[in-house]
DNA sequence: ATTTATGCAAATCGTTTGCAAACCT
DNA sequence: AGGTTTGCAAACGATTTGCATAAAT
């Protein structure tokens, strides 16, 4: 991953009147490798040195900052991604309903355009104020659908 | 809400050897009033006899016999709602990040296709094995966006 | 009579928080 | 020094479960 990253992340940080520690560091280090949100356990996997506490509560300040993003899947595990600003693009989720695990898919441009018009006419009819969507597949990772 | 939802659901459950009790009768009456799916509070709130422990126990089982569905908003609560075969109609939802309540959205048939084959290409992509989908609006309900 | 459902209370487990020590500036 | 972050241990809260009683077949 980029440095520009890491330095994008230190401003935002700075400019919300937070430091760039190195718990910080590494959590977004470890989220930067994978294609796909993380549990908190498997980040602590990555990093071993990291306490729970300070993984939870370090994660809480990234995702106020728009750095990190909490996804709810198929279990009662939360699961952590770079925001699509920091993780390069914008993209939705396959959840596996079997084991839970989350992978990143990606959808055609003009398809997600699409896609959001349709979300931001219904949100007009509802009188949501919309500020963003999510888009799910739900089904069988390629390990569970084979186990079947 | 007609008998032969009722019905329907007493012989789901006779299938899967299941009784369809008081207890469950109570719990699918709650849920086919409303228009959104409710916390487990606000299900015990409009039948105040249900035990808790009960509830939480024959949503499960209703959820097995696929009568009903639980879905993950933006706080830690579940909610529950009728399957779409039940509720009359297959629907998406709309997520408050303030308040955390979800409302129902529709969208058009023709939409709803054509997102689908976009989510269906992009699963076998993937290699996973589709069988549903999930589609929500979050922004701000009426409510929260007028505090603001 | 035997199996299944209920409800209370206790356990579970992911997540959050209090607080004293370590850290940065 | 003054304020922030860390990490341990304890607290929290939604959900689940053990078990004895009640209900259904």
């Amino acid at each position: 991953m980029a440095d520009s990253v890491h330095d994008t992340i230190a401003v935002r940080l700075s400019d919300a009147g937070q430091r760039y520690t190195d718990v910080r560091r590494s959590l977004v280090s470890v989220l930067a490798i994978t294609d796909r949100p993380l549990t908190l356990t498997e980040i602590l996997a990555c990093a071993p040195s990291l306490a729970q506490s300070s993984a939870y509560r370090n994660l809480g300040v990234l995702e106020e900052v728009g750095v990190v993003h909490r996804v709810m899947g198929a279990d009662e595990h939360g699961r952590f991604e770079l925001a699509d600003e920091f993780s390069g693009h914008h993209h939705h989720h396959a959840v596996c309903t079997q084991c839970g695990t989350i992978v990143d898919i990606d959808v055609p441009d003009h398809d997600e355009h699409h896609l959001n018009s349709v979300l931001k006419t219904a949100a007009r009819a509802a009188d949501f104020v919309m500020t963003g969507h999510r888009v799910d597949i739900v089904g069988l990772c390629p390990r569970c659908a084979m186990q079947q």
